[in-house]
DNA sequence: AGTCTAATGCTACAATGTTGCATCAAAAGC
DNA sequence: GCTTTTGATGCAACATTGTAGCATTAGACT
């Protein structure tokens, strides 16, 4: 069992799942809460790191399919990053389209809240379903004067 | 040598590489007249069947590194798509900032020439290179009444 | 034609996901 | 509480997408 877990989050998480008719596991538990308490979208390699600090057990295919589950569910939602690999966050109420900015010097991806991405006129037929506006460029702390880059 | 070669064509690709100080090499210029061709960005896959169509032998890492070249040299951009390969597209005069739409349907990547993505306001600090807005949803062809599924 | 070196084409590898299948354990029934 | 059922897991093997190192080829220049 993990250290010091947080009984209210694991209930709110324990619950997110049981609505969904889905069985409440310690992947799922332990990924929700991961996602809920970063500020910024993880990786699946960033979560799977975050399984090992909580101490617990998983493999690589688990972890794809419990974040498969849970963007199928609307818990979580899929974003494109900069790189190859795809990010996670929590999808909170409502639509939650907000923005966000990627660092080409970090690689880190920032959640921009208050931006949105605008729903342009299309050609007709089109429906769109999201909207993913992803800004690319320096982030304030690689962007200062005077700050190695960091090599990534 | 390609069978019907357009030679203004060719020629307009040949000036655009040397113009960088690049060597002109079958690949760069049929990867170009490719690009240029193609209503749509391009995946890797793409460009590497369309240069087995023009007769062009090449291998994997080769049209790898002649798309990173043309990139680096703005003469082609990438684009992230909807799935985890990269897009590639000719960089038009100017700024060329313009929105993609992708079909979560047939997977197809359209290019929304008179969508621009806005630049928002940011927290202080971040510097913005180049925005990138793609919208998903279904196309005009996929999104009409009584159209099959296509598998993708 | 000969020289120089940027591009190419291997081979091998790395990163990111996916599939199939036997096993385990969460939820439901007894 | 114990058993059953089946969704979730863990493992092995594979697929896709992209990179690195290095010997060889072929543009460009003389």
């Amino acid at each position: 069992m993990p250290l010091h877990e947080h009984p209210a989050a694991t209930d709110a998480a324990r619950e997110l799942i049981a609505a969904r008719g889905g069985r409440v596991t310690r992947t799922r538990v332990a990924v929700i809460q991961a996602l809920q308490r970063s500020a910024h979208p993880l990786s699946h390699d960033e979560l799977g790191a975050a399984l090992d600090g909580a101490g617990i057990a998983h493999d690589r295919v688990t972890l794809y399919r419990a974040l498969d589950w849970l963007v199928e569910q609307g818990i979580a939602q899929r974003i494109a990053g900069g790189e190859r690999a795809w990010r996670f966050e929590i999808r909170r109420d409502g639509d939650h389209r907000h923005a966000h900015f990627h660092c080409e010097r970090c690689g880190q991806i920032v959640c921009l809240e208050d931006v949105s991405a605008a729903a342009p006129t299309l050609p007709a037929g089109f429906a769109v379903a999201r909207a993913e506006l992803v800004l690319h460029g320096a982030c304030a702390d690689c962007g200062r004067e005077g700050v190695e880059r960091k090599e990534r």
